[in-house]
DNA sequence: GTCTATAGGAAGATAGAC
DNA sequence: GTCTATCTTCCTATAGAC
């Protein structure tokens, strides 16, 4: 065993996006985080000078990461289209806990439009999102102009499935949204 | 002219709805309320004596008797069932200002399922907007299960296309869904 | 790098005058 | 019914010891 250490800097990004996607953004107080996380504030504030605001931040390109690790490389991998798509709707099963956790560039973004100090990431990770989807569907000979809508019709169904799943108080609208992704994305089941 | 009059009771929901729907519960502060509806707190206590959460209540039961007159009762209405929807359409256009504005049963959700003090309120709104699209369809001759899934889906999309809108940044997806909800209701132009 | 302690202010909520 | 003034609690953030 070597020296004993400190939280790792993984786990403890996690934890942060566990409690903001728990909670919302708002009410995550350094309180809440720092129980969570086992670190005094003063420790956070050591880690991120920039407070709750560079937090967020972080946890958001972290996601932004996961997704990208997690969805979109898949998306673009090797594999039929439609083996693609379904690779990715089961890493989005897992992303969103099965539909019981809330999506971040939800609970991130101001209700105003274009605002807030997350705005500018959040649009770049939707973008990234929107145009993964568009490529697989191009791969699978769909029209470009069709591509990109339905493209963009899938991601408004993933996040509306989230916050239809917490509207209803089950988790059946996100799961049947996965189920149907096939569908929606090539128009014919795949399989 | 009558006696001078403290602020209608209309007037002052209006108000501070959107307040709710432009920063989300958890920011909106009672100097905030207070300021916007140029009460002081003392005298938002005197009219909510359970403070905030009793506004937000109020709220949102108001945005549902809102939605009731102006969506559900239009698609139980007179005229063709594709008639009607545009109705519904146009309503809900006005309803979300656009898509410049955030959907309270979005803002006022727990991001965990089935928590927070508005939980019940916001599915029972969910499940009448379901049920009213489901009916609409009922009327054009849709089988009952079919109907019941696109109703679903119409809400999803409709949710999501303003969480869309928010994370790029402009109204085109909500626009665009509200374009193409006939079609995605009936299956076919609405004219 | 983590801690205790605390500053300084904003939060929700109430008392009591008018 | 609205106000001023105030209370208490919680918040973010920092200072400084170890």
């Amino acid at each position: 065993m070597g020296r004993p250490v400190s939280i790792e800097t993984v786990d403890l990004m996690c934890i942060l996006s566990n409690v903001f996607r728990d909670v919302g953004y708002e009410a995550a107080s350094l309180a809440m985080l720092s129980e969570a996380t086992g670190l005094k504030k003063a420790s956070l504030y050591h880690r991120f000078p920039g407070g709750k605001e560079q937090m967020a931040h972080e946890v958001l390109s972290g996601a932004g990461a996961l997704l990208s690790e997690n969805v979109l490389v898949p998306l673009q991998g090797d594999g039929s289209p439609e083996e693609r798509v379904r690779v990715m709707t089961r890493r989005l099963g897992e992303f969103y806990s099965g539909g019981k956790q809330a999506c971040l560039l939800n609970l991130l973004a101001s209700p105003l439009i274009n605002q807030g100090p997350f705005a500018k990431e959040i649009k770049s990770i939707f973008r990234a999102l929107i145009d993964s989807l568009k490529g697989v569907m191009i791969d699978a000979e769909i029209p470009d102009k069709i591509a990109l809508a339905r493209a963009e019709r899938a991601v408004m169904l993933l996040q509306g499935s989230l916050v239809l799943s917490r509207g209803l108080g089950t988790t059946r609208p996100f799961k049947e949204c996965l189920k149907n992704m096939s569908v929606e994305l090539f128009g014919a089941v795949g399989e």
